[in-house]
DNA sequence: CCCAACGAGTACGTTTTCGTACTGAAAAAA
DNA sequence: TTTTTTCAGTACGAAAACGTACTCGTTGGG
């Protein structure tokens, strides 16, 4: 039973929902807003490992048995949605096997998310996985906008600021999105997909599958 | 019940256990030698996203409850264990609750490696992250000896060839490993970690933590 | 024993990204 | 409104890694 035990809330961007080593308070379902994972080591080096939205639900490590956060996750884009505490989370998941077993293949969505994060950090150029980066957000927010600063963006790639805007300049150049500061607008989705080839798409269709048909 | 089920075999390097795209049949469990779990995208693009030896298990879809293989997963260091067929790993997870738990713990701690591969491919350089690799090779066997050549290397790593050649020849320089054709061995591990810095060690602690205490 | 295949050392010009930093415009604060 | 802060455009030399390719020693098969 998980309904009487939801909490409605707002959730404003740069709200933090998981800090790295500390407790996993509540599950946060989003229906507007994007999350981000972001992988954190002893020296700093961060990077996101994946964003989560309307499809997914934050605290994966709840669904595995674990009730520590790894990484920190945040709100990158703010917007709204339910959360529930971390004990009736777990609470529900024990007792109902089809409740489990759903978000265990939302666990294994972003499984995939991140072996692709991993990929294209590895592979891909910075032109690719900002598109790439810009596809996703895009695909959990309703509005063609992306209330970002290129500062946001280069540490969510792990890259230079300055890099992030020579890049935005050149889809803006192409037509691919317009800027406002703090705000970029997604224009033409079909060129920013070609921008990001093969290194876009997989997750998004595998979660398909894992929540639909089979 | 997993015992009766178990088959031993020895597996040899570059076998293949999944298939992306294909039917996971096996769930492998590994006491000697590396398997290599690569990501791929429909341009080929490929990169290794995590390793498996004796302290996990392949197949972590089948703990999430898909049957089908994501990622191309073989043997990148020969060695020997068991594995047992798909059906009898999943009824053996649904009827033991402690059984499922333990591979939910074991699938978390792949997870964790996966996205800290995804650091170190954002943010490491070639030198620190062919130090993570060795030390991960390192810990799942059992000689210090590291039968590669420097090309599986560099397509675990997604680089060049040649680049791992003058880096593994800097190594050399420095003491940290010898090699021989198609063979590298770790002859100052302390070195090799000094190297790889905070891009190796927290999956490492966080695996055990899971498995451990709590 | 010889030869083809393979693995590794090395080189070189090019591309990508970095680190840093200065500037002006826009937004927020005073 | 004025001041301060934030954000983005831009520059430039340096570092890292790339693509490519040639050589040569090892190794295993014929």
């Amino acid at each position: 039973m998980i309904g009487p035990h939801l909490e409605a809330l707002t959730l404003k961007e740069r709200q933090v929902i998981e800090v790295p080593g500390k407790p996993i308070t509540h599950a946060y379902f989003l229906e507007i807003g994007v999350a981000s994972v972001v992988a954190v080591d002893g020296e700093d080096h961060r990077i996101e490992v994946g964003v989560i939205g309307y499809e997914g639900v934050t605290g994966v490590p709840l669904i595995m048995g674990d009730a520590r956060a790894q990484h920190s996750t945040y709100m990158q884009i703010g917007g709204s949605g339910h959360r529930i505490a971390q004990d009736a989370f777990c609470g529900a998941i024990a007792q109902s096997e089809s409740l489990r077993a759903l978000f265990l293949k939302s666990a294994q969505g972003f499984m995939i998310q991140t072996a692709h994060t991993a990929l294209a950090n590895g592979r891909a150029k910075l032109e690719q996985r900002l598109a790439r980066w810009l596809l996703m957000a895009h695909d959990r927010t309703t509005s063609d906008a992306v209330p970002l600063t290129h500062e946001f963006l280069a540490v969510m790639l792990g890259v230079r600021r300055a890099g992030v805007s020579v890049a935005i300049h050149g889809f803006e150049r192409k037509g691919l999105v317009t800027t406002r500061r703090g705000q970029l607008t997604i224009v033409n989705r079909a060129g920013i997909e070609q921008v990001a080839g093969s290194f876009y798409g997989t997750p998004e269709a595998e979660l398909k599958r894992l929540l639909e048909g089979k």
